[in-house]
DNA sequence: TATTTACCTATCCGAAGGGATAGGATCACG
DNA sequence: CGTGATCCTATCCCTTCGGATAGGTAAATA
């Protein structure tokens, strides 16, 4: 079996390259970033599987995975994160990923569900996936998260109105309430906040 | 020697425990949190070296090791991080830490390293260290860092004017001009900055 | 000494934010 | 069918922010 493992933690990648080849696996390649990646990949032609780190130089979340998948795609490409979310894995799979590995998941599924996905099929923890997104952003609606991004990008409520095609005072109205909801001071804060919790 | 290694991701903490077995470690206990690594330290006596993540439950930054030193102030305790910034590692040495391991480092330097802290010796990257904080922060000078600071907490400028001894109008200064060096649309936005450069 | 740099204060102004209150529309649920 | 939740709009009001302009001090430096 021939894999493929970007991660930017060299330390990281490596014990996890050790971990795969004691598995079992023929050649493990490693990258340090997604262009490095794409190149190996190109060198390589292809490989079984490809592992991507979700937080990586070049990746911008799922955007590195899109390019990889757009260059290579017949290429099966896995992302393996620390940090992401349900939803981030969700996003993933979606976009053609071949599956989807935290970086909490024991050391000794590693092996099995490398395997599965160079085998073609898709794999994804279960208990990961289930989990819902709304408890994680204080009950925020579905209106009230959009302007919170909005907010987060450092746009004002009028920029947010025009974008969301609303009237700034309903903006304002969201504002309001969503900074009551995750008890923010403003909406500064409230972007901290949200920052802080890895909602964006 | 006799390691404990303490890291919240299963795989990433299996793989370092399992190239430090390789390595020649005789015995490598691992924990998920920084409750479960004291409780560790306290069944086993002592460890040649424990192994702290600087981003886990109950680590708070560098509280975790502050915890754990005055616990255990015999106990040789090293960071290890793969986000912390070189002010981080410098606190961490002055808490009293043995060493502090990046994960970006390569993994064939892991058993030197983890041998020289458990012989007594404080390891540290010297070219990590040396990397200045100033360039990180956009060239901003002592009081507009100070006030940025205060933009990220989500005070106003009438509130960060109080507790920094100021009128009202010098804090807006600040913020114009510090909101123009980082390239900010506005507070919100610089405070967005700041967070994603990991200034505070 | 002259210049630069960082720092502090002031006044004035328009734009944006934050809050109260009130009302209407839609949809799901009991 | 009523009730509640969510969403949208509106009008007033006051605070805060952001910017322009115009000074001043202190310290380091050329």
């Amino acid at each position: 079996m021939r894999l493929l493992i970007a991660d930017d933690h060299d330390l990281v990648r490596d014990a996890i390259a050790a971990l795969l080849r004691a598995g079992g696996c023929d050649e493990v390649a490693v990258a340090g970033t997604l262009p490095e990646a794409l190149a190996a990949v190109q060198a390589a032609g292809s490989f079984d599987l490809v592992l991507l780190d979700y937080d990586m130089p070049g990746m911008e979340g799922i955007e590195g995975l899109i390019e990889m998948k757009r260059t290579f795609p017949a290429q099966a490409v896995a992302i393996i994160s620390g940090v992401a979310r349900p939803s981030a894995a969700r996003e993933a799979l979606d976009a053609g990923a071949i599956g989807f590995v935290p970086k909490a998941m024991p050391a000794r599924s590693i092996i099995g569900a490398v395997t599965l996905m160079a085998s073609g099929s898709v794999f994804a923890p279960f208990d990961f996936l289930k989990q819902e997104e709304p408890p994680s952003q204080g009950g925020l609606s579905a209106r009230e998260t959009e302007v919170l991004r909005g907010i987060c990008a450092g746009r004002t409520n009028k920029e947010i109105a025009r974008e969301m095609d609303l009237q700034e005072v309903t903006v304002k109205l969201h504002v309001r309430t969503l900074t009551r909801k995750i008890g923010a001071r403003n909406r500064t804060h409230a972007a901290m906040i949200a920052r802080e919790n890895g909602w964006f």
